[in-house]
DNA sequence: AAAATAACGCAACATTGTTGCAAATACAAA
DNA sequence: TTTGTATTTGCAACAATGTTGCGTTATTTT
């Protein structure tokens, strides 16, 4: 297993996804971050924090990549760490909120093995209302 | 309202997408296509499909846009149109199915106005067991 | 047939993401 | 503290995807 290593800018990244109510792009990380490192850098602190299983990956309706921490899950069960919660993706604000609580349910196909799963709802948030 | 035209390069994509049993990509249009248009019509192409409800986009985990044809979609009720059933994204061959029977129930969450959903589970389809 | 308008091709550009490689650095061990 | 080494970084270059402007072509209406 390669070793990880901390550093200014995987720190800082961490942070900012972190501290942020809403899910965050590749561009918003970069423009936060103001210089502080690469572009490509950003990319592969986040495929870094992805493994690690700090940050998890969201798409919205539109296809647009976005970042969320994983505060929601607990870390005793990282090694079956899965992110089978709704997101909800405002239309106004473009701004991807985990809804922690919903839990879908459905009735799973035959013959389809599931492993994972995007459930995202899109409209108004209430802050756009 | 706008009039709108049928054209040889729209005909061609919207019986590519209507004979297809997955989900196709723009990529993939394309070289079905073998020349007859430009990329760039391709690409307004669709965009006239989906606002005609002729067609819907679905992006998958990875955030790879998709067109899917509507025929599930009764045409009575296009003026309320709505894609609010589950996809499937196949790990293995990297294609998306409608999943039509399965219509996900979940709790709304308070102050969120919802519009439309995306539901997709991911795994692996039938095909690649 | 002429006028109006929708669709097209082309070129140019923007954004997002990936890869190779040499230089910088974090960190553990001496 | 210094050293050794694997990890991380920056840079440059590239690929894929999507958008826009504009002059030309095609379709529809009158």
């Amino acid at each position: 297993m390669k070793q990880t290593r901390n550093t200014a800018a995987k720190t800082e990244i961490l942070k900012l996804i972190n501290h942020s109510p809403v899910a965050l792009s590749h561009a918003e990380i970069q423009s936060a971050l103001n210089g502080l490192c690469d572009r490509v850098t950003i990319y592969r602190v986040l495929e870094r924090l992805i493994t690690e299983d700090e940050v998890h990956k969201v798409v919205n309706l539109e296809g647009v990549v976005k970042y969320a921490s994983c505060h929601s899950c607990s870390s005793e069960e990282k090694h079956i760490h899965t992110h089978n919660h709704a997101h909800f993706s405002c239309e106004k604000c473009k701004e991807i909120t985990c809804l922690e609580d919903i839990e879908p349910s459905f009735k799973v196909p035959k013959n389809y093995q599931i492993n994972e799963m995007n459930f995202t709802l899109s409209g108004i948030c209430p802050n756009c209302r």
